[in-house]
DNA sequence: AACAACCTCAACCGCATCAGA
DNA sequence: GTCTGATGCGGTTGAGGTTGT
């Protein structure tokens, strides 16, 4: 991939080189990499004199070339994994990488952004109808029990008497996903103090 | 075949936080 | 305590690839 953004000449001639990394530059960070260790970002940079800032030399060694990176799509397993950790964490990518060997923070929000961000606005628009459907029901179900009220009231005007019995649970149906999740949060949490 | 629209992902940017002097 | 440089993080951009018309 030939990145190069439009710049001015004035603009290349005094900025660190941009754009896309070449072989020859990752073979030259590597090296220093390897005899310095990945720290003191600035020093690598000006040794491996590649006309590059420290920032941009671990975002690339970060990123790409690392040990054990994993490359190539992500698992249904390793999905699930980052859905849950969303749900839990938000956009702490670094957080949630963390939490999947190999994989990096930006390829995970990458991968969030394009990929899972887009099934959660479907899944929310599903949601979104049937609560849309629950609320009719819900409503439905007051309107009946007012009825039966108004029916069985006793002509005195006391409320006593009535047949109603109202178990604001029937109006709920829990699946077992809420429970399954405090389950995992709670494992999650113990592995951090762990 | 040509073009537009959309998608992917590497790289950049700005800000926040950390660590050492 | 505070100043400064280094590092880390999340948001954004845009080139190149893919798909649709």
């Amino acid at each position: 991939m030939a990145t190069m953004k439009k710049e001015s000449v004035k603009t290349m001639e005094t900025m660190p080189n941009k754009g896309a990394w070449t072989a020859e530059e990752d073979r030259k960070l590597a090296e220093v990499i390897a005899t310095h260790g990945a720290k003191r970002w600035r020093t690598i940079a000006s040794k491996a004199a590649l006309n590059r800032c420290g920032k941009s030399c671990r975002l690339r060694w970060l990123n790409y070339l690392r040990p054990n990176i994993k490359r190539g799509n992500i698992s249904d397993q390793e999905e699930d994994l980052i859905l849950r950790l969303h749900k839990l964490l938000g956009n702490r990518w670094s957080l949630i990488a963390g939490r999947l060997p190999g994989r990096t923070d930006n390829e995970i929000k990458n991968y969030w952004n394009s990929h899972l961000s887009k099934k959660i606005n479907k899944k929310g628009k599903q949601i979104e109808a049937s609560n849309r459907e629950c609320q009719k029901i819900e409503k439905k179900t007051v309107e009946i029990s007012l009825e039966l009220k108004e029916d069985n009231k006793p002509h005195n005007g006391s409320e006593e008497g009535s047949n109603v019995n109202f178990n604001i649970d029937d109006l709920f149906d829990f699946t077992d996903e809420d429970t399954l999740n405090m389950e995992w949060m709670s494992r999650f949490l113990e592995m951090d103090e762990a």
